[in-house]
DNA sequence: GTGAAAGCGCTAACAC
DNA sequence: GTGTTAGCGCTTTCAC
């Protein structure tokens, strides 16, 4: 009979009844970037097997636009909220409401350890220090680092992984060697020029992210340097691009899906109740050296 | 007081009771590909100013998931659907379903004219026209087409303007130089061998987007073709790729973010009941030839 | 103007 | 088992 009369439970009742909406938000800084989409992609999948809706809500790198999806998502939209963080996120009150609310909250990849919530990050300092590593296993003896905005937690790690590298084998770190980029791929040219000015004998260069790394290459080679042979380049992310661009570029790839799926794993779990107090406060997703053609065979 | 004790409305009860939920479900074939990306990112940008959220479902170009998400959404979940049809998707059953049921449906990008809903269209033919027709006004006389899958609209305009511009021109099209790849990059190279194969002479090929046309110039430089001088190569969508293959991509740019946009406009006015019964049952946006070095100079 | 009350569509609890 | 009812938190209406 319900049948006949092509009845459909309203999810907004029931939902209201049961204290429950069965949906899921997620706050990320832009939908369109790859490594996000991906890991929107991760999301959505796993949420969907299990009955949750997903609501997703891009800051474009704004603390304001975070805070304020936050407390809209906050005010029983959703049974628990995913968020990445904005590039200009600097305090945390905005979070801290939502568990003062006991509202469940994960933080991935943009996470921060002075909120406490469950974290799902990807290895960014030891992605870091293979990367560098690598170039220094390469031959490399003078890696520049093009770095990400300073205030996140990812690009310090990946500093930290790239200072760890460089001093386990033994090489002098002037800070003139490091050029803050902020993942933004206009600065780039710029900064490159600027370091050679200084260091004109540099043979290895990271960058914070493939964007920024395919913008070095594409500069690096309007300037007639050799890829890699007289300057290697690696990146973060393992973007579509980096098996485009030429050469082919070596970066540290991210499992970008299977953050989304860890994360939304362990919200589901704080929701049910069901998360195990064992599994500490954080995971770290393995990340991965892609060897392309933009750094020398060992 | 309200302040004070830090009270917000819940929006499940509102909607409850207003019906309406603010709420506005998307359901788009793959959320990671950057051009549906880009299209989500202008609709939450748009929803969320107009203080509607954004649900979004990701059918894996799969009509059965695409039926569930449906159904799903229009449980009361939200005021108004945007679908972009998966590749599977060959009868219209449950996107009629819900416009009898009165909740409003627009569909963006991968539409269906045998559905009775406003549609937003990027200028599939018109961009393949031009795209085909700079081809032959720079020198090109047999020219190739990778086709996308056969039921969607898109692939058939796209072959439209491809013939058309073959037409207006005078030059031959044996079915032969049509090969259907489906959007997968996988089978271009096949696809490419087998072409030369029976066409060893031709000097130009259109791919139904830059995925496939960044694999054919993969290919073709693999097997030693000057491009663009013996093969220009033209692509649709202006991927990111676009920009780093080298040659440079000479392709159809989208305007993703526009087609979010306008599609978000229009549900919105079907949801507030203020659309214009002048406006017709369709718009296209405009799509634009970007000239890069994977076709000659006129 | 201010305040009380009905009811949106559902589920959980309880009575039969 | 089957049926009835209260109430989730809000908005709208209607009475004052």
């Amino acid at each position: 009979m319900a049948k006949k009369m092509n009845f459909r439970i309203n999810q907004t009742a029931a939902g209201l009844r049961k204290h429950k909406t069965a949906a899921i938000g997620v706050i990320v800084p832009n939908i369109s970037n790859y490594f996000f989409s991906s890991i929107l992609s991760g999301i959505q999948q796993v949420a969907s097997k299990n009955g949750y809706q997903v609501l997703i809500c891009q800051t474009n790198e704004s603390m304001k636009e975070e805070a304020e999806y936050i407390k809209s998502l906050s005010a029983g939209r959703v049974d628990g909220i995913l968020v990445s963080l904005s590039e200009s996120t600097k305090n945390y009150k905005h979070l801290r409401e939502i568990t003062q609310l006991g509202i469940p909250l994960v933080l991935f990849d943009r996470t921060a350890d002075k909120v406490n919530a469950f974290r799902v990050e990807a290895e960014d300092e030891l992605g870091a220090f293979k990367a560098v590593e690598h170039m220094i296993e390469t031959g490399c003896k003078k890696i520049a680092y093009l770095a990400g905005p300073e205030n996140l937690i990812n690009s310090q790690n990946r500093l930290k992984g790239y200072k760890k590298a460089l001093k386990k084998h033994g090489l002098p770190l002037p800070s003139t060697l490091i050029k803050v980029c902020g993942f933004d791929s206009t600065k780039v040219r710029q900064s490159i020029l600027d370091l050679l000015a200084v260091h004109g004998d540099i043979d290895g260069l990271f960058a914070a992210n493939d964007i920024m790394a395919v913008e070095a290459i594409l500069t690096l080679k309007s300037l007639k340097y050799q890829i890699p042979d007289q300057i290697s380049v690696v990146g973060f992310g393992d973007y579509p691009i980096a098996r485009i661009v030429e050469p082919t570029l070596t970066t540290v790839s991210h499992n970008a899906y299977k953050i989304g799926y860890e994360a939304t794993l362990r919200i589901m779990k704080e929701i049910e109740n069901t998360a195990d107090p064992d599994e500490g406060n954080m995971i770290e997703i393995e990340s991965e050296l892609v060897l392309r053609n933009s750094t020398r065979r060992v």
